[in-house]
DNA sequence: ATGAGGGTTCCAGTCAGGGGAAGGTCAAGA
DNA sequence: TCTTGACCTTCCCCTGACTGGAACCCTCAT
């Protein structure tokens, strides 16, 4: 398989399969043209990467992922323990999130939005008190 | 004031606050001996531009809301439209993380967590179905 | 005179790729 | 056979919003 091809078949764009193999994630062979030559190996570590970088894992937890998936002898809670650091990331995230939305929300709401000057935000942001 | 001051009572990084000079944020002036020289506008436009980056807004965000600040003929709706978007951004992520977290949530609890290499988690990664 | 603790500039790195240039390769059609 | 167009290759710069560090200057106290 050429790169266009794991790249439709994966979902991933073909600069990003590129970098992935930059980085040591996939090692694909070489055609004796010079072109990436993907084996189905290839193809299923690619559509991991992709799994586990919509679930927001960095690349460096994709290489732990990737490795913990290829060794046989792995202990499921080295895995459970990285998805739950992961987790609490999201979760913190998430609530700085929602905090800044709850506060804007306010200002939001309290902000006429017509054409005079008058604007709780700008009075918020500038310090008021 | 120098930048040390200005970094203390600001709350920000003197790092932060050249490069906000960097990129035209601010212009302080400058004294004798080279140093930064801070008034107290200046102050209070970093103070403004930290709150509004803790808002989750843009550099560019923060630049129009600094204009818009300054414009005393500004219309209020301006303001409002620029946060209602950002607040739409916010959601988005929100929604987004959530729905990582939920699968991840699923996943996590899912995995018996010892030292079994049985691992509900790399299952689905590598697209178990 | 020396040392500590300011300040200055400039360069490089972060993260995970994206955009685009310059050029090589391949299969099909005229 | 030639050409066209769709692939492929490497290379380098760009993103946002800083952060770290090197190398150097200024000021004040000891």
């Amino acid at each position: 398989m050429n790169i266009g091809d794991v790249s439709s078949r994966s979902g991933l764009p073909a600069k990003t399969i590129r970098y992935y193999e930059d980085i040591g994630l996939i090692k694909p062979h070489r055609s004796a043209n010079g072109y990436r030559c993907f084996a189905e190996t290839d193809l299923h570590k690619l559509a991991f990467l992709g799994r586990a970088r919509a679930l927001g894992f960095t690349i460096e937890d994709c290489r732990t992922l990737m490795a913990l998936y290829e060794d046989e002898s792995r202990a499921s809670a080295d895995v459970k323990q990285l998805a739950q650091e992961h987790l609490a990331k999201i979760q913190a995230k998430i609530a700085d999130l929602q905090a800044m939305r709850d506060t804007l929300d306010e200002l939001v709401k309290g902000c006429a939005g017509d054409s005079r000057p008058d604007c709780p935000i700008l009075k918020d942001l500038s310090g008021k008190r």
